[in-house]
DNA sequence: GTGAAAGCGCTAACAG
DNA sequence: CTGTTAGCGCTTTCAC
């Protein structure tokens, strides 16, 4: 066995050997049933014996169609994300579909670049929670091709969605809190760009019970702008403390607990969003279970289905319910 | 402002326009500095104009060269991985490539397949704690591309490599809870097929140490896997446990929690990775610091020096300490 | 059912 | 410095 020249084995050397048109083999390659068996027996001997696979590129090139659609996301660094991300993987899979994504790193900027190229490689876009104005947006379905956004709402341009109402669900997760006798809360904010976190804050906002304050506390998205927050969510003196997302509240109890405090005894904590850590941390953390797998199906359904000719514009709206854990408790 | 016709603007339009030859444009582009001043900005403006954009796809068909590398992770839901890609893309990134990544879903059957479609569509490839055996990799690398193995000592192919040195690191910390004064460890053993696995064990069964005993417990890699092994842990009567990954000790502890143990003083549990997580769970959590980020340095430079012409087979060996935090304390 | 041939949009010799 | 031209490997009419 000797190490092999590796001069690409083409279309043309498998349609030689097999002593067909590369018509024949290309066809028989798309799976198409007007080739005979006895052809399509040839042909794949002649594959399997040369070694052939198919020049993913040429074929995209020649076609039109890459069969990938890119995914561009905010932060990866946040399992709800890759949650998400992993059952769209599954649903385009199974359709024959790859994904490739990218991270914005929570970068405005970056966007547009980074949609562009994604879009450059692949036949659709999904847009996780994007930041982007609309000006992008237009400039990004400018091109031609399916684009569906999540988490964001987007009225005017005929774009295709996937919302979830975020405001219920933290309404509720709200009144929760009021329910167990709370009536200082801050609610710490996430994302400036974030539609999600406009949501939250706008259902904050309409909380008009008797005696109770809603404070806010500018944070950001992630555990440790959470736990950078813990002096000022102190100053507010509060005792509860409703956080943008799972990873800023796990910031906070965390904060919380270096300086000795506990968790709910002296401070109720909430999150949004339910990830996979939200059932393992000390105490359990109570949230909103945002439902990352219909999502996920969802976002991927409906792109699906503007490659496959459907006119943009579908909707679908999902909802949530808070969970309650252990990280909040009656006031004492 | 009325809507477009999309018919794609072409090399060829840019060039009629800009008064040229393709060939011109297409320099300009590429940034070549043999082209005058005069005709790059013709080029420019009669682009910018048009609104054109090169056609990737026809660009690697034509050139040979994606300037996208991908790489393939066996779980993207372990932050681990996730920090370490993060560190990549950024390195990549001012090399003026893509990552596309895969996630092979802990499925040893997915990664030829996975690893073939990633190549299919790139210039190189970087396997992440590959689980796959020699085979397969011999059959990857036939491909021609650049490949390197990241956490994975396989030394007979010539593949390039970098790796962290598990097995010194596991030791040490090891002798930490030896030194707290521990003497019936249980080692929660992970993923069956994983190399930094079988080097964590061969480390806990270096541990000769009077009076010492180490229990392996099979589980596995993620904190469902930690949460469910807790009862055999239980079983094995020790007092400190040491986890395959900070996600199985985290399932680990929540376990020990819900059972009414307390996580230092019944029982100590360590991690390994030091993924964002650990710092922030309560106790907060002891573990090896593996250096995420050298790791996406050295994976990136190596591959970068293999798309550039160097011969594969360079290696990296990195080093880790552990890191104490709250998770352990002296046997009482 | 099968083959011939014309591209897909771009790059890269090769001339000039 | 710039233009001409031959492909990259495959898909897809259009005939037969």
């Amino acid at each position: 066995m000797t190490a092999e020249r590796t001069e690409r084995v083409t279309i043309r050397h498998v349609a030689h050997n097999a002593g067909v048109s590369v018509a024949t083999v290309s066809r028989v390659f798309a799976g198409s049933n007007s080739v005979s068996e006895e052809l399509t027996s040839r042909v794949l001997d002649a594959a399997r014996d040369l070694g052939y696979t198919p020049h993913a590129v040429a074929q995209s090139l020649a076609s039109g169609r890459t069969r990938v659609v890119g995914v561009l996301v905010p932060n990866l660094a946040n399992p709800y994300f890759y949650a998400l991300i992993k059952h769209m993987l599954h649903e385009a899979d199974r359709d024959g579909y790859r994904l490739i994504v990218a991270d914005s790193d929570e970068s405005l900027a970056a966007e547009p670049a980074l949609g562009m190229s994604l879009l450059g490689r692949s036949d659709g876009l999904v847009l996780l929670s994007p930041r982007c104005n609309a000006e992008v947006l237009t400039e990004l379905s400018r091109q031609g091709k399916p684009i569906t956004v999540v988490n964001r709402q987007i009225d005017e341009l005929g774009l295709s969605s996937v919302l979830v109402d975020n405001f219920t669900a933290m309404r509720k997760l709200a009144q929760h809190t009021i329910d167990l006798g709370h009536r200082r809360l801050v609610y710490l904010q996430g994302p400036a760009r974030s539609w999600q976190e406009r949501e939250r804050w706008r259902a904050m906002r309409t909380i008009r019970a008797p005696g109770v304050s809603v404070t806010p506390v500018r944070a950001g998205g992630t555990m440790e702008d959470g736990h950078a927050a813990v002096p000022r969510i102190l100053a507010a003196d509060c005792t509860a403390v409703l956080a943008h997302n799972d990873l800023t509240a796990i910031g906070v109890i965390a904060g919380l607990q270096e300086r000795g405090l506990s968790v709910p005894q002296d401070m109720s904590v909430t999150g949004f969003d339910d990830i996979p850590f939200a059932r393992f941390t000390n105490p359990a953390l109570t949230t909103v279970h945002s439902p990352q797998e219909e999502i996920g199906r969802a976002a991927w359904r409906i792109t699906a289905g503007m490659l496959h000719g459907d006119r943009p514009g579908a909707r679908t709206l999902l909802t949530t319910e808070p969970v309650i854990r252990a990280s909040t408790a009656p006031l004492m």
